[in-house]
DNA sequence: CGCCCGCTTGATCGTCATCAAGGGCGGTGG
DNA sequence: CCACCGCCCTTGATGACGATCAAGCGGGCG
């Protein structure tokens, strides 16, 4: 799993950290630890309380719920310079999801106690604090926006345009950041499903997909095109 | 719309402000201001900017999406002593989701600089704040467990339980907070769908329905009746 | 009294899940 | 180097859940 990583360093490149004084970052250090998890293993189990909150350094972590019939369905995706766990840690009660690792991967455990104090020493870094779970809040209501009032199609285009980021025009290329059965559980659809959604952008002229890399030809007309797509027939 | 309110006084009686000192309060009261909002009257349209958040007196706001389509999906239905907004005041970005009043209502409107100030100042504030928040992202969590893992039924099922509130046994009376389409939109379904579900659960002898007034008839057999669910044909 | 609105009930339709095979690609071992 | 196996993805056929369309019903209010 290589060699141990500088902690502090780490932590200082974490958006949320940036402007931590050095002293701040050394004391946040000190109750901080390395996580080492290779790919397949769980970090935590649904139900679990957690006293510290996770950021990744590397790899990638999926946070999903297991329905007791074994289904699964990936609520999140989490790679580099990103964390999760904060909530359930201020809130102390136990998580509904599980985490666990798609890649091997290097994670920060960040303890309650350091932020806590970070808080109180500094009030912007609880601003700053805020500002994280309020992202994350807003990107949770857009996935309920995206459940509920589209259509498996659009979801695949929200998504698309998502990872394209900038709204430039033209034709951009994307790799998608994990295996497509986890793609289409994070839009909440089955691996066929989302083959067959891929296939007819495709056919469509929208898109061109080999394998995890996907062209889109213009962002624009694949951005314009929900409203039209109840003319195609479901299979091609 | 009533006599104008204590400003004061009406922010002590918040959850979120239940411990700051008299003198905080009153500062807090400075950046306050109060809303009347009539029934069917919207406070705030998507795509809005919010300088302030807002906490719920008396009456009832919903917050929903639009679809360019005329669909609406109610996210959150907001009753007496809780809030909603903060989010995206502190993101300082477009709300996803727009907020209409359900009754004639009294609103405070809470002013970015007041919180602000009050994290500075105390940063057990700040943390309950962060609290707040949480349990915010926890529900909303569970809303997406919900419509991606469950059926009608069992959503139907989750959501009386959580109006039961203590998972006590044997009968209990629950009140609908809101009208049957209203409800139907907060749980995903359409008003013809949770007409028949209520139906369903009502001949199978579990509750029984009248107006707006749920009486569920044992607690514990209500919660463990998913999985026999499927037994039931769709139209009884 | 009559109208409107919220709810129910019935019939049908569409989207997506499910079930079941078939391909393609990479890795491993002969 | 080729053969084999496993895994991921695709493709096809079918089915179910819940949406939609369309009436009826009842009760409150003008």
């Amino acid at each position: 799993m290589g060699k141990p990583i500088d902690i502090g360093r780490a932590l200082a490149h974490l958006p949320l950290f940036q402007q931590l004084r050095e002293s701040e970052i050394s004391q946040l250090a000190a109750g901080t630890s390395e996580v080492g998890l290779s790919k397949g293993r769980i970090l935590f189990q649904k139900g679990t309380l957690l006293d510290s909150f996770y950021a990744v350094v590397s790899g990638q972590i999926k946070l999903a719920f297991s329905s007791p019939q074994g289904n699964e369905k990936v609520v999140s995706i989490v790679g580099p310079g990103q964390s999760f766990g904060e909530a359930v840690m201020f809130l102390e009660k136990p998580s509904l999801v599980f985490a666990q690792a798609l890649e091997d991967s290097h994670l920060l455990s960040i303890a309650k106690r350091g932020i806590f104090a970070a808080i109180d020493r500094d009030s912007a870094f609880a601003r700053r604090m805020l500002a994280g779970l309020s992202v994350r809040l807003h990107g949770l209501i857009q996935d309920v926006e995206n459940y509920s009032l589209h259509s498996s199609t659009e979801r695949v285009i929200g998504f698309l345009l998502q990872l394209a980021g900038a709204p430039a025009n033209g034709s951009i290329d994307i790799e998608l950041p994990a295996s497509k059965h986890i793609i289409a559980s994070r839009l909440n659809l089955t691996p066929e499903t989302l083959s067959r959604v891929l296939h007819n952008l495709s056919e469509s002229g929208l898109i061109s997909v080999k394998g995890k890399c996907i062209t889109v030809v213009d962002v624009i007309s694949l951005s314009q095109f929900n409203g039209m797509l109840y003319s195609l027939p479901y299979s091609s």
